[in-house]
DNA sequence: TCTGGGGTCCTAGGACCC
DNA sequence: TCTGGGGTCCTAGGACCC
């Protein structure tokens, strides 16, 4: 099966899938605060990648500095990021998905849709859940929808460890009195602006003027908010294989770099890392981005259309120094990334 | 106590061409 | 000398998501 369009979508999340992994293969922190970031070291510079359940009651959440977690959560298991763990278990979880009958579009490491065709789509669930706990040991909740938006809505309110259903049945008595960002695909700077017009509900952004909304938020954008706050949503879940628009690395330093020389150093390693996956992928890259992110924490951009298409190593290293070339580099920097971008095919 | 890494898509201004 | 529109490409930045 490929792509199809089905009776439900199901949208699948594990739950706290990396800390999960963790406790499955240290099974006396079960219980415990886990938190899983950088190298482990709430000394350095890193951020949560996931907190577990008992963690996350302290207030701690992914994407907050450990430093900030360890203050919040003293006693916390902190565990370096095992990338290639995580990996492995997601292939299993996804292996396990397809072994169903349905359509399997991954979402990422934790995360998928499913193409269902089911008279009880809450049953279905169980089973997929059911399955996932046998195969693998995880916990996943389940969301049921009449398109992906949906299904990935409901899915927040499965969490942990269930199954909730999302439709134009139930939309406006669910979400009409939520505040914006409770879309998918509509975040804090929309809540604020929209705010700003007068928009504070979904029920209030479903019943916005289009061209009202056209006006702030773009042609495309603006119309499309209005969409999204009427629950409507792509019904297509397709098990094509990604194909990757981009492939990018970047570092943060321990110790913000002043040093020239070791700037280009380090954009030469980057870009070379880049130049691998670029091979990796099979098709030469059109252009190389540079990113750099100055101390305290301001970022820039620059990039370059290649003169031909490459997946040379050495060509993607000079026109990445050539574009480091293009930056001010007079403050010291934080951070420093490569990015090459594929033809749009 | 400063704020990771890897992505996608949209916007908007200027260049350039007809 | 000044004045049109339309269309596309390039580039930088913003917003969002996992």
């Amino acid at each position: 099966m490929s792509a199809s369009t089905s009776d439900w979508i199901l949208h699948v999340d594990l739950d706290q899938f990396i800390a999960a992994v963790e406790v499955a293969r240290h099974p006396e922190l079960r219980g415990k605060p886990v938190i899983v970031g950088g190298e482990g070291d709430p000394g350095k510079r890193a951020v949560v990648a996931t907190a577990s359940y008992e963690a996350r009651e302290f207030g701690v959440h992914s994407g907050m500095p450990l430093r900030t977690a360890a203050k919040r959560c003293p006693d916390a298991v902190f565990l370096p990021s095992d990338p290639p763990a995580y990996e492995a278990v997601s292939e299993r979880v996804m292996t396990a998905l397809r072994e169903l009958p349905v359509v399997v579009e991954v979402m990422g490491w934790d995360e998928a849709f499913l193409g269902v065709s089911a008279d009880d789509p809450e049953a279905f669930a169980a089973g997929v859940r059911r399955t996932v706990l046998e195969e693998t040991g995880l916990s996943c909740s389940v969301g049921i929808g009449d398109n992906k938006a949906r299904a990935k809505i409901a899915t927040g309110f499965a969490k942990p460890a269930g199954i909730y259903r999302l439709t134009a049945a139930n939309w406006v008595q669910v979400m009409a009195h939520r505040p914006p960002d409770a879309l998918w695909g509509v975040g804090g700077k929309t809540v604020k602006k929209l705010a700003e017009l007068g928009i504070t509900t979904v029920g209030g952004l479903a019943a916005a003027d289009p061209a009202e909304l056209a006006a702030r938020f773009g042609p495309t954008m603006g119309p499309y908010f209005r969409v999204l706050a009427h629950g409507a949503g792509d019904r297509e879940v397709t098990a094509t294989p990604y194909v990757h628009r981009s492939r990018s690395r970047e570092t943060t330093f321990q110790r913000n770099l002043s040093d020239r020389a070791e700037m280009e150093q380090r954009v030469r390693e980057l870009a070379h890392r880049v130049a691998d996956d670029v091979v990796a992928e099979g098709r030469p890259a059109v252009r190389v981005a540079v990113k750099v992110r100055f101390a305290p924490f301001t970022t820039q951009t620059r990039s370059a259309t290649l003169e031909r298409p490459t997946s040379d190593a050495v060509e993607l290293e000079r026109a990445a120094l050539t574009v480091l070339n293009r930056f001010e580099l007079a403050r010291e920097v934080r951070l420093l990334g490569v990015r090459a971008d594929f033809d749009r095919t």
